[in-house]
DNA sequence: AATTCTAATGCAACTCAGTTGCATTTGCAA
DNA sequence: TTGCAAATGCAACTGAGTTGCATTAGAATT
């Protein structure tokens, strides 16, 4: 993960400035092991002493996704959820709760980009990323 | 694909009827090559003489979802997209016009089946399943 | 430190997919 | 043919996410 203070830098050369709603949504978002929807980060927000409207938080998470800083994932849990983009990986979905977990599938990974490749030449799609989720019932709602 | 008399006899041991409605969305779903949303399915009954309205839709997809004859698919279009439950296969989808296009990867999907045996036993989830799709952005997008 | 420009914010009102309550219609079994 | 429960449609609702607009506040410049 880069040092939070590069994350700054990059902000500053868009002519973004460094509010602390931002500051503390990127340091939530970065320190997520799960994904997590824009009500999650507000109420990690208010923790730390935080209580933006939600029309701030949409368009801080826009923003990040626009940049490139983060990921939308939809899980199908009816909101979206982001995750920092450098933390690219695959989830356990339970579905009836929608707990998320986090998942190692890192001998998959390589075989996608490998597929992802010719796949890009067959089909003409550029800027290919996948999404892999795996989704069950958890133990809980068993 | 199962003959079609045969889930209509599924659906009488259900106690459903075999409404107009149900016969033809039963009938496009198993046909349709994609996934498909409601209001696609919408557009189709209607070439075939029917107008049911939206809640009719969305109430006869629950049913055969909750019935296991059709799967939802999260596709991030902002509309959930259903397809045919015997029809299990990956997408490629536009980031940008969100057109959807099918994915052979039957090599992949072998290995995702070992993959979900091991991650049941670990995990303690269960009835598990689970979803690959590459998104990107079309040539017509591009 | 004061000025200035523009990004960020909050409010209220909106959009749109999907849902629910309730009265009416219709499939189908007896 | 009758009667019950399933299916339907309407209208009103829910809840995530968006937009217009006026106000507030970073941060660069003086």
């Amino acid at each position: 993960m880069k040092p939070i203070q590069s994350i700054f830098d990059q902000f500053r050369q868009r002519g973004a400035r460094l509010t602390p709603v931002r500051k503390a949504v990127v340091s939530v978002l970065a320190k997520s092991k799960k994904p997590i929807c824009v009500e999650g980060i507000g109420s990690c927000l208010m923790r730390l002493g935080l209580k933006p409207s939600k029309v701030t938080l949409y368009r801080e998470v826009d923003f990040l996704v626009s940049g490139g800083w983060a990921t939308v994932l939809d899980l199908g849990g009816g909101r979206k959820c982001y995750e920092w983009a450098s933390e690219h990986h695959h989830h356990l979905v339970c579905k009836k709760c929608n707990r998320i977990e986090e998942l190692d599938a890192h001998e998959m990974e390589s075989s996608f980009v490998k597929f992802e490749k010719s796949l890009s030449r067959k089909s003409g799609f550029a800027d290919l990323g996948h999404s892999l989720e795996f989704y069950g019932i958890c133990n809980r709602c068993q």
